[in-house]
DNA sequence: TGAAATGTTGGGGCG
DNA sequence: ACGCCCCAACATTTC
């Protein structure tokens, strides 16, 4: 029995842990490691290393409760291991899988030269475990998920260990940065846990109905927590496997089978990463990728402080900004707006969004944005063009989510608050919209049917 | 996991 | 009673 490693990188969690079970199965002694690595830490820190920072520490809390510590390194990876093997004498690093294009080069390369296990992974079946029968991934998102839905049902969750053995106290050598804390998201494994609790419990049940109302927290704000692993994806699922088999009602069934295809089409878009790589760069669809996309530094900016004119864009923006999260469907209404109204290009988007959400994961969030822009995979079409007004009304037709993020507007009426310039006799303190919602669906039309005219003469 | 434009239908007002 | 028009309501097509 020697000296392992437990390599943590997004698996920030003690229970349903299989690389920490590996390690201390192999080993009498294992060390907790978390690498600091500056190719995944944003400068200044983005929204979701804060997160990441919060969660370290509380994950430090819990290990010290268990007898053990976390020890922090700032580095390269393979350079850290080169003095920390030496240093502890392991001869084991168990870590998660990981499937990001950086994940994967980087692991490769640790695996050449020293002893790398990964297990389990950041969705519950690995990405090359559903493809077509002759091989190839899917790229349309139902036949993906029947072919997920079709593999046996994830089985019990591991248990989170009783103790840990202790860890030589000269490790502990580089702190953790402080780091702001995130409204609403409490960062330590416990809070993940209740989070999915509450929600199995009691939200799952109107999911349907409330997901889409924005004033409402009919979703389960969960992503932060999947994102760095405070929660097992794979212990959620089988969570709400069990529950919905247990479930007779139709219609409490089919709440909770629609928050399950919410989680496939997160298993959808790693997916995708991992068998597209390029996506992150280029549009999925080769017919899009010539878009003449709108240079407009302005109305990016307006965009991005909620200044658009538009109160559901504009709350969205600022409730990013503010708080670190945004609504689903105001994820899909500003990045319409950004992609379509605008005609800018969903990079700028995206990394915006990368650089606000504490959730931002690459995946889901280029998944996300090339869906909407449609240039993606089973993506919505381009000519599919979001009513950023008929959107409002329809999903909060009270106005309350703008009255909340968009306090210029508290005193404006329900009717009023969509489109409050349309009332003259408004006193404002707010921006006329920055372009007509039918000017710029027509310029959006003409932009893409372009790039597709020019594809198609291309590859004729 | 849209929306706009266009087409069709049918009831009612009206000459 | 009848045809005509208007237009809401719904359906289909198109972007």
């Amino acid at each position: 029995m020697g000296i392992s490693i437990w390599w943590i990188r997004r698996d920030l969690r003690l229970h349903d842990n299989a690389a920490l079970a590996h390690a201390l199965n192999k080993s009498t002694v294992v060390i907790p490691l978390f690498i600091l690595d500056p190719a995944l830490l944003s400068t200044p820190p983005a929204n979701r290393d804060h997160f990441l920072l919060n969660a370290l520490r509380s994950l430090d809390a819990d290990l010290r409760k268990k007898g053990s510590r976390l020890i922090v390194r700032n580095g390269r990876p393979i350079d850290v291991f080169g003095k920390l093997t030496d240093e502890t004498g392991a001869d084991l690093i168990s870590a998660e899988a990981d499937f990001s294009p950086y994940a994967k080069k980087r692991d490769a390369e640790i695996g050449e030269l020293f002893p790398l296990v990964t297990l389990g992974g950041p969705t519950v079946y690995p990405p090359q475990a559903i493809v077509k029968t002759d091989g190839t991934p899917y790229t349309i998102y139902t036949p993906f998920s029947r072919a997920w839905k079709s593999l046996p049902e994830p089985g019990q969750p591991l248990a989170a260990p009783d103790c840990m053995p202790p860890v030589p106290e000269s490790l502990v050598t580089d702190g953790i940065p402080a780091s702001k804390t995130c409204d609403g998201f409490p960062a330590n494994e416990m809070a993940a846990r209740e989070r999915l609790e509450q929600f199995l419990s009691c939200a799952v049940f109107q999911y349907k109905d409330t997901r889409n109302i924005l004033a409402q927290d009919g979703t389960a704000r969960i992503s932060p927590y999947f994102k760095f692993g405070l929660l097992s994806i794979h212990e959620a699922a089988h969570r709400v496997f069990s529950l919905i088999s247990k479930t007779e009602n139709q219609a409490e069934r089919g709440n909770r089978v629609t928050w399950l295809n919410e989680l496939i089409w997160r298993e959808f878009y790693f997916s995708i990463l991992s068998h597209f790589p390029d996506v992150t760069r280029e549009s999925y669809r080769k017919n899009l990728r010539s878009i003449c996309w709108s240079d407009d530094q302005k109305a990016l900016h307006a965009w991005q402080e909620g200044l658009t004119g538009y109160p559901v864009v504009d709350a969205a923006m600022r409730q990013l900004k503010q708080s670190g999260w945004m609504h689903n469907r105001a994820r899909m209404i500003s990045a319409s707006f950004l992609t379509k109204d605008l005609l800018i290009d969903w990079r700028e988007g995206e990394q915006w969004f990368m650089q606000h959400l504490i959730d931002g994961d690459l995946a889901s969030n280029n998944g996300g944005w090339q869906w909407t822009a449609g240039t993606g995979t089973d993506a919505a079409p381009y000519f599919r063009i979001f009513n950023p007004i008929l959107q409002s009304k329809k999903f909060d037709p009270q106005g309350e989510y703008i009255r909340r993020w968009v306090p210029e507007l508290s005193h404006v009426s329900s009717d009023d608050i969509h489109t409050p310039r349309e009332n003259p006799d408004l006193k404002l303190d707010y921006p006329p919209p920055i372009i007509d919602h039918s000017v710029g669906r027509e310029r959006a039309l003409a932009a893409y049917q372009a790039a597709r005219l020019a594809y198609e003469d291309q590859s004729r």
